[in-house]
RNA sequence: GCCCGCGUGGUGGAAUGGUAGACACAGGAGACUUAAAAUCUCCAGGCCGAAAGGCCGUGCCGGUUCGAGUCCGGCCGCGGGCACCA
């Protein structure tokens, strides 16, 4: 073999691998542990280069730990459950476990190549009966505990479809698949008490110090801690069973600028006026429609209705204050009432103006005139303010204080007198886990006449997924969920009595697999959900690497299901964060290239049906079918150059090219992995995602990218055949330049690798080579500068590694040898340049020894022809020496 | 609206307060070759200059410092997260 054939290579030392089995994570106490992990993916049917990046990066990760003596565990699974294989059954008449099973034996097959460091003894999918039967048990012990529970709750339903749906699958208030009215309906669902966590998961996040600062604040965000005062507004005339209405207020500072009540459609008060009153009743309809996405919410007009009813002020009983109902006001926050205070809220204030109640003040700004009337005054908590009704008794005058001191003065005053008292709440809701559909995990409980809910037996696990229905196969064509319709699944006995009764036909949300899947790693074959000595050695997560998309809700769902786990026993105490360090890596984006059909709608572009053409210092991106069809394949250079000319005049025969746009198929901008694999093999692919961007920023991929990366590859491949074949003498000097570079890099790199600072390392690893390339250093110093650039591009191109590795005759297999030390003395130079600054501009350099004296290095640079010239004769007003760095003269 | 980030050549991007633009892409010149491919060498922030060299330069304005891409204050622009949240 005389050329760079990743395809030969990269198949020998995969197998070389596996025969020596080095991947394989077996708990060894005499060296450290070290867990990294991947996002696992979901079977959607082929890979893409977003999984290449965030595998890539966790395998260098994965390599560098085996290399410096830790032991590693790599797995790699399938978060195999939910709605697209359901859906592609809809569409296709296949079954769903069919089609995920298929999509995960493709992707599997395409991974594979990609020569990961996994232990693939490990690997398993969410929907194998194995894990979700432990889900289920894990599900029984959080109910036992308490931890989860059942109540009512209204949803998002599409009536056609008949299934509750995400906020995100509602679009203009209509079904995403249907297209049908989604109607809000009142089921009862299952729910993990996660908001009994808040205050814990809030608090933990400020020792996440490994985590993005930006997802800590992101769950911080979604967590929604307020600070406020909780009290009554007495009703006067209400309907029987109301006489008072609860608030909730974060501005309890603003309590004498109240001018109404508002309650929620869906306020029990509301809810009694509706039965008794008809106009009421219709206003709640109408009140009530429209869906609750953010966009329906954005255009909803803001409707009040004046029940006549009115709230006596608890600082005023004489005072009376209108109660309305109104659409805007929430009743799953707070207590599902307000008191509206026009003076200091912009919605308020609207809603003031439109149905002309008062605007009182509170408070005023410190030195500047403000016209209440006119708009609301709505300074930050922090803001100073004067206060002009604050409510403080006596003390309320012309008190000038920060908003916040003014609430924590108002509730210390409620609090005395005995109107309501301070709390704290969350926006944090319990989580919602039932969903009305068949390819999920079944929630194992038995709804029983006689007994009620009844819990599934354990040793009755895993309740199973009837895969079909008396021998014919489950028919997904019919809406709905076809668990209701399975009389052989759903009707049962009761676990309890022995009566007939019926399974529960709600599956879990799929967010509940991926919520424990890393403890599961740690021992996916045990009989119990985890297995505590194992949990115990291997968690926790020591880095896990991932998609930012899935700042909040993944990563805040496993950090309850740590702490439920830890509860019930099965995660130790130190596991309740399970992921020490956190990297969310950016994505890889490609040009979208599009043109536009006869009537102007745009037509995507593959890649590969595109071109570059340049003309003189012009180019454009053209069809290749635009090409042929003029004849392009043709050899006469005169024919292509008149071609390239005739595209690059007249641009609009081009390809429109949108730079760095996210992979999608339905913009055809996606590059097949497989593709590139077959062609430039599985280490330019994954050196190309690793260079160029940081890890956290996007990368966009190009074909020049990938062809450089590759070419590269080569380059180092051909240098280490070269030295391999040609014996040369040592060249002392040579030899010496060469190894002091050699532990540069070394040191260089290590931080970068340790730091994901990958694309430095990437840079250094290229400045080095092309040192190597033009090094006249003998053939014993290259050997080892050649064998150690191998060991440290091993963790991005362990195939090539290895094959120089060997070429050069490095013992065992590179992947499994010591990571190489840089020696401390081998990075400081003898000699060192060093910039000579006249008032802090560069005006020169001197050469000299790097450990001269400061006060010699003065006198040098003092002696400096720029800075005698600057000098002119005189003294220097200060000069600065930094050692190592840098001369700056002041004149 | 609130809360985070980020603004550096044609492009992606380097740079513990210490030579701005490493490394790479795209580009240019050349060597090798009948030719092409491959490979190798060199050039390349802007302006002035034949050159030596000089001036300017990290979104804009100001500040701290011997010295600022980096720290501080204020603007402008872009991106992201949250949000009828009381």
């Amino acid at each position: 073999m005389s050329r760079y054939s990743p395809a030969e290579i990269e198949k020998t030392w995969q197998e070389k691998w596996q025969e020596a089995d080095i991947f394989r994570a077996r708990r060894d106490e005499a060296r450290p542990k070290y867990y990294v992990l991947e996002m696992f993916p979901y079977p959607s049917g082929r890979i893409h280069m977003g999984h290449v990046r965030n595998y890539t990066m966790g395998d260098v990760v994965a390599r560098y730990k085996i290399a410096t003596g830790h032991n590693v565990l790599h797995p790699m699974g399938w978060d195999a459950f939910g709605m697209p294989a359901e859906n592609a059954a809809m569409a296709s008449g296949g079954h769903p476990k069919d089609w995920t099973y298929a999509n995960i034996a493709t992707m599997r097959d395409q991974m594979k190549p990609l020569g990961l460091s996994i232990d693939w003894s490990r690997e398993f999918a969410t929907c194998d009966p194995e894990y979700y039967g432990q889900q289920q048990a894990l599900f029984l012990d959080f109910l036992e505990k308490g931890l989860v529970y059942r109540k009512n709750a209204v949803v998002n339903w599409d009536p056609v479809d008949m299934t509750v749906l995400a906020n995100e699958q509602v679009i203009d208030g209509k079904g995403w698949r249907s297209g049908a009215e989604v109607e809000r309906r009142e089921l009862t669902q299952w729910f993990f008490r996660i908001s009994d966590f808040s205050e814990e998961l809030l608090e933990a996040l400020d020792g996440l110090d490994d985590w993005p600062a930006k997802v800590r604040t992101m769950q911080e965000n979604w967590i929604g801690k307020s600070r406020g005062l909780q009290f009554a507004f007495g009703l006067n005339d209400g309907p029987d069973g109301h006489d008072r209405v609860e608030v909730y207020t974060t501005r309890p500072d603003t309590l004498m600028g109240a001018s109404f009540i508002g309650i929620s459609p869906d306020h029990p008060l509301a809810r009694q006026l509706e039965r008794e009153r008809e106009d009421v009743a219709a206003f709640c309809a109408e009140a009530r429609k429209g869906g609750t996405t953010a966009e329906a919410i954005e255009k909803a007009e803001k409707l009040g209705f004046d029940t006549g009813l009115t709230c006596r002020h608890p600082f005023d009983t004489a005072w009376e204050l209108p109660v309305y109902i109104a659409n805007f006001i929430l009743m799953d926050y707070g207590t599902g009432a307000i008191f509206g205070c026009p003076g200091h809220d912009q919605r308020d204030h609207d809603f003031a103006r439109k149905y002309s109640l008062p605007i009182i003040d509170t408070f005023l700004p410190l030195d500047a005139e403000h016209d209440i009337q006119a708009a609301p005054y709505v300074p930050l908590k922090s803001e100073r303010v004067r206060y002009t009704r604050l409510v403080a008794g006596e003390v309320a005058g012309e008190e000038e204080q920060t908003g916040e001191a003014g609430v924590e003065a108002a509730i210390e005053f409620c609090e005395k007198n005995g109107v309501g008292q301070g709390v704290t709440k969350f926006r944090l809701r319990d989580w919602g886990l039932s969903r009305q559909r068949y390819w999920g995990c079944p929630i194992p409980v038995v709804h029983c006449d006689a007994c009620g809910v009844v819990p599934e037996k354990k040793e009755n696990l895993p309740v199973q997924l009837p895969y079909d229905e008396g021998g014919t196969p489950i028919d997904f064509s019919i809406p709905g969920n076809p668990l209701d319709r399975h009389p052989t699944w759903r009707d049962c006995a009761c676990p309890a009595c022995g009566a007939p009764a019926r399974r529960e036909t709600d599956t879990m949300d799929t967010f509940v697999d991926s919520s424990w899947y890393y403890a599961r790693f740690t021992a996916p074959h045990a009989t119990t959900p985890t297995d505590m000595a194992e949990a115990e050695y291997w968690m926790n997560v020591d880095q896990y690497i991932g998609g930012i998309e899935h700042a909040i809700l993944h990563l805040l769902y496993s950090r309850f299901f740590a702490r439920a786990m830890r509860i019930c026993g099965h995660l130790p105490e130190k596991a309740i964060e399970p992921f020490d360090a956190l990297f969310t890596q950016g994505m890889v984006t490609h040009e979208i290239y599009q043109t536009r059909d006869a009537k102007g709608r745009p037509v995507y572009h593959l890649p590969e049906e595109v071109e570059k053409v340049t003309f003189e210092d012009k180019s454009v991106y053209v069809l290749k079918s635009a090409l042929t069809e003029r004849g392009w394949e043709n050899g006469d250079s005169n024919i292509r150059e008149a071609i390239a000319k005739s595209f690059v005049s007249f641009p609009h025969y081009g390809v429109d090219v949108i730079p760095s746009a996210k992979m999608s198929k339905s913009k055809k901008n996606v590059v097949d992995p497989s593709t590139i694999i077959a062609e430039y093999g599985a280490d330019t692919a994954r050196w190309f995602v690793l260079s160029d961007s940081p890890p956290e920023r996007d990368v966009e991929w190009t074909a020049s990218g990938a062809e450089a990366a590759h070419r590269h590859l080569s380059r180092v491949w051909r240098i280490a055949s070269e030295i391999a074949q040609s014996p040369v003498e040592a060249a002392p000097e040579a030899d010496e330049a060469l190894l002091r570079e050699m532990h540069k890099t070394i040191d260089e790199v290590t931080k970068g690798v340790d730091s994901f600072g990958f694309n430095a390392a990437i840079a250094r690893l290229y400045a080095f080579t092309n040192t190597l390339a033009k090094s006249q250093a003998g053939q014993a110093a290259k050997t080892t500068a050649a064998r150690t650039l191998a060991q440290l591009m091993s963790p991005m191109t362990p195939h090539l590694a290895e094959d120089v590795w060997a070429m050069l005759g490095g013992a065992g297999l590179v992947a499994t040898a010591p990571w190489p030390k840089a020696d401390p003395a081998m990075l400081i130079d003898d000699t060192v340049i060093l910039p000579i600054q006249i008032n802090g501009k560069r005006r020169g350099e001197l050469s000299l020894p790097a450990d001269m004296d400061k006060s010699e290095v003065e006198k040098a640079a003092l002696a400096h022809e720029a800075v005698q010239k600057a000098l002119n004769g005189g003294q220097p007003k200060k000069v600065i020496v930094v050692p190592g760095r840098i001369v700056n003269v002041v004149v």
